[in-house]
DNA sequence: GTTCCGCATGAATCGATAG
DNA sequence: ACTATCGATTCATGCGGAA
C-alpha cells in the first residue's frame, strides 16, 4: 500500500496556488470563511465585498482543477439586518460568468445544529454544498456512496404481482413507467442531494466548521485513491485529514499561522499512525 | 364560531389582483408554475423569461400584502444543459429591488422524491421555500409550530391508534389536537428551517404540487383565525382548503378553468362539511 | 375496528434521434 | 448548429381494499 502525501501552505490560496500547475487537482473542496466573520482572517471580509474578493482565487482554482474535476463550495449566507444577504447567489452567477458550470446543489441538513430561538426567525439547520464543474462531463463514482434500500422494498419485493413483472406504463401520460421486478434483490439505492450529517460540537478549542462525513462523502463520490484533492481554506484541516484517511493526496491552505500549526500536527500525528499500522498489518 | 370565507377567481392574477385593495392580506403562500414546466398554464414560461414574467405579478402581490404579512413562495430550479438554471437567484435579487425584503430560506425537504438515475445527478429531493417581508417587523407565531422532542415521543406518537389521530386531525386539522399536545407540552421544541414532508400521492384524478402539511405549517406560523391569505396560482387549491379547515379566509386564483372548478367544488365540500359539523355540534 | 398489503403516482433528467 | 420529441431510468408514499 503506497502512503498518501499531504502538503499543508501557511499564506493566500490566491498566492499559493501559484506554485501548482494547471489541471492538478481532481477534487476542490472547501468551507471558505464566512462573510464578515473570523475577522482575524482575510482581514473580515464585507459582505458586500464578497464576490470581488472570492472571484480571483476561484480563478486560480479554476485553473489548477482538473478537467473532469469537482469544485465544491460549502457555503451558508447570513443574517444582515433581518435579511439574508444575497452575495452568496450573486457569487454563483459570478463564478458562472469566470466559466464555472453550476451544476448541482446540495443541502447539508445539520440534524443537531445548536439549539435557540429568535423573534423572528428559527435555528438555521441547513448550508448549501455548491457543485461547480469545468465541464458537462466530469468524474463521478456513484455507487461509491449509494445507501441501504427503504423498508418498503422487503415486502413490497417479496412477491411481485402482474403489474410488476412488466414495465407499466403511468396513466397520467407524465412519460413514467417502471419494471419493479428488475429491483429483485437490490438492497441498496442511490442518494438524493439533501445530506444529513449532525454536526460535531465536541472541538472547544477551534470551531469544527464541517463533520468529518460531510467531505468524506464528496471525496467518495468524486475521487479515486491516489487522486488530489485541495482545500484553499483549511481552516481545522479536516479535509487533509480524511483525505489521508481515504488514502488521498491533498494540498491545504491557510492564511493563519494557527490554523496551519494545527493542520500540520493534525496531518501529521495521522502519517505516523498510518506508518504504525503499516509496520503493524506487516509484522502480522 | 364565524365560519370562514373562501373565494375562488378565475383568472391571470396580475388582473385579478386589481380588485382588491392594499395591505388586505396577511400571508400569501404558493407555488408558481415553474418554469418549462405545466406548459397549458400561461404558456410554459422560458427560463430565461421567467423573471420578467413574474415580477409585474410580484408587485400587486406586495401591494395587496399586509405591512406585517408575510410572502412564501414554493420554487426550484430546473436542470437545463447539465447545469441549475439561475433563474430563481435572478429572481430573488430581482425582488429585493421591487422593495421586498428576503426574510429567510426554508428547505423543503421531500422524503419521496421522483426517482432516477443519471450519470450526473442525483434525485433532487428539496425546494425552496423563499420568505419574503415587507417589513423587518412581521407577525410570527411561532409557539403554534412547536414541535416534539425526543425518541420516545416519537414511538408513542406512532402508537397511537388511527383513530385518535383522525379525530384529532379533523378538528384542528393541525397534526396535533388538545389532549395530545397536552402531554407532549412538556417536551416541545422550536422547529429549524428545513421542513420534512412526503409529496402525497393520490391514487387517482388531481394531485396537488405540495403537500397539505406545508401550507398548514406556514399558515400556523403566519397568521391567525380569520385572517385573509391569498394564493394567486391556486392550482389544485391545497392552500384555500386548508386555510378552510384551519378557519382562516382565503383567496385562490387560477387561471385554468379546470383548476379554477376543482378549487370551486373543493372548497364548496368543505363549507357544506363545516356547516354541518356546526349545526351538530348547536344540536348537542 | 385494526392491521396488512397491493399498487398507482410523481414540478425529473439525460441521451439519442429526428426535423 | 440548434430545437423538439421520445425512451429509459428509478424510490417511497398514502390510499383503499382485503384479511
Amino acid at each position: 500500500m503506497k502512503s498518501s502525501e499531504t502538503k499543508i501552505h501557511m499564506g493566500d490560496c490566491l498566492d499559493i496556488l501559484k506554485e501548482y500547475p494547471d489541471n492538478y487537482f481532481s477534487l476542490i473542496i472547501t468551507s471558505p470563511p464566512y462573510a464578515d466573520s473570523r475577522t482575524k482572517t482575510y482581514g473580515g471580509i464585507k459582505p458586500d465585498e464578497y464576490v470581488q474578493w472570492f472571484l480571483p482565487r476561484a480563478k486560480e482554482m479554476f485553473r489548477v482543477l482538473k478537467k473532469d474535476g469537482t469544485f465544491i463550495l460549502n457555503i451558508k449566507e447570513k443574517a444582515v439586518n433581518g435579511e439574508r444577504h444575497t452575495y452568496v447567489l450573486e457569487l454563483i452567477i459570478a463564478l458562472r460568468k469566470q466559466g464555472w458550470l453550476w451544476t448541482e446543489e446540495f443541502v447539508w441538513h445539520k440534524k443537531n445544529c445548536f439549539p435557540g430561538k429568535w423573534p423572528n426567525r428559527f435555528r438555521d439547520a441547513w448550508e448549501r454544498c455548491l457543485q461547480f464543474n469545468k465541464n458537462k462531463k466530469f468524474s463521478m463514482y456513484q455507487d461509491a456512496v449509494m445507501v441501504p434500500i427503504g423498508d418498503w422494498a422487503k415486502t413490497r419485493l417479496k412477491k411481485l404481482s402482474n403489474t410488476d413483472r412488466k414495465r407499466d406504463e403511468s396513466k397520467v401520460g407524465s412519460g413514467f413507467g417502471k419494471n419493479i421486478s428488475n429491483w429483485l434483490n437490490r438492497e441498496m439505492a442511490y442518494p438524493t442531494n439533501v445530506l444529513h450529517f449532525a454536526t460535531e460540537c465536541f472541538n472547544r478549542k477551534h470551531s469544527a466548521v464541517f463533520p468529518k462525513a460531510l467531505p468524506e462523502w464528496f471525496i467518495k463520490l468524486f475521487t479515486k485513491e491516489h487522486d488530489w484533492i485541495l482545500d484553499p481554506f483549511a481552516g481545522s484541516g479536516t479535509t487533509n485529514e480524511i483525505s489521508q484517511l481515504m488514502n488521498r493526496n491533498s494540498v491545504g491552505i491557510d492564511i493563519l499561522k494557527e490554523n496551519y500549526e494545527l493542520v500540520k500536527s493534525r496531518t501529521a500525528q495521522y502519517q505516523r499512525r498510518i506508518c504504525e499500522e503499516q509496520k503493524q498489518y506487516e509484522t502480522n
